[in-house]
DNA sequence: ATCAGCCTTCCAATCGTTGGAAGGTCAACT
DNA sequence: AGTTGACCTTCCAACGATTGGAAGGCTGAT
């Protein structure tokens, strides 16, 4: 990761948001998907129905990826693996990425999908409580009959 | 939900995996997929595909639910909700169906899959914390470019 | 010069889900 | 007894998301 100055920056004339969509750690497209985890066709799929912002290309026509590319990347990612679909993954995305909005939008739009995240990990933590309670069920050399017991005890 | 005296059940020539199975609150197929939030055309197919037992049925050929089976089917919707695969799905629910396994087995089974489990809840802990930041930079007026920001803060 | 990596478009296949159609039985209510 | 809605079956189509291959071509580094 490259450390900048952001005085040395404006003395090339360049602000921070292009420094860091063009400047830092460049990549091609097999690169960030290595990184990200995101198969390289798919991130072209993801650009081509808008997902994600097209990336910037070279000279000779090859994609460019930067660190925050790869960090939308992962969160793609992310969100797929946890069950998003990906509209709504587009969704969130475009919260971020989308400069044009207004604050409080955003604000809103944001903790409203941070209230359905954490309804998951709720879900998430049901599902452990009833696989521990499962195993905890089973050092014994007589499983009890778990669904009967699961059922009976909600 | 019904409250059962076993020695009663006993004079009845019945078991508890019998009266869990049969007795208990029997539902039809319909009501299942409502309180569970299966689809019942759905049910039908995850039991094709041997993901849920073969649900018993009434002489005229109706499928009979009881809560337990419920209990099933509200896990696989959670499961599913959550990104795991039907694959994945078929394991986890067979952990706790498959009376013949030995009961260590189960108990690494399951604590495995815990730990997959809570790799999850992590990264929508993750996630969570991202849209929080975002939300948290949203009060001024102008919001910063927040891509730029996480791809510098990580 | 070679070879991997990138570009494009198109097409096929998988998985999970949902819906419809067709043809039939069953249970409940008037 | 008749009607109505819920259930049974099988089959077929479609969608969303992902992955892979094929074909044909350019780029960049060794």
């Amino acid at each position: 990761m490259l450390l900048l100055d952001r005085y040395f920056l404006s003395s090339l004339g360049l602000d921070l948001p292009t420094v860091g969509r063009f400047i830092i750690d460049p990549m091609n497209i097999g690169e960030a998907a290595k990184i990200s985890g995101v198969n390289a066709k798919l991130i072209r799929h993801y650009e081509s129905i808008g997902i994600i912002p097209k990336a910037s290309r070279t000279g000779s026509g090859y994609r460019v990826y930067s660190d925050s590319d790869v960090h939308t990347l992962t969160f793609v990612k992310r969100a797929r693996r946890l069950g998003f679909s990906m509209k709504e993954i587009k969704k969130l995305v475009g919260l971020w990425r989308n400069r044009s909005r207004a604050s409080a939008d955003v604000k809103a739009l944001a903790l409203e999908h941070v209230g359905d995240l954490e309804q998951k990990v709720e879900e998430l933590q049901s599902m452990i409580k009833t696989l521990r309670h499962l195993a905890r069920n089973c050092r014994g050399d007589q499983r009890p009959d778990c669904p009967i017991i699961e059922g009976l005890a909600q």
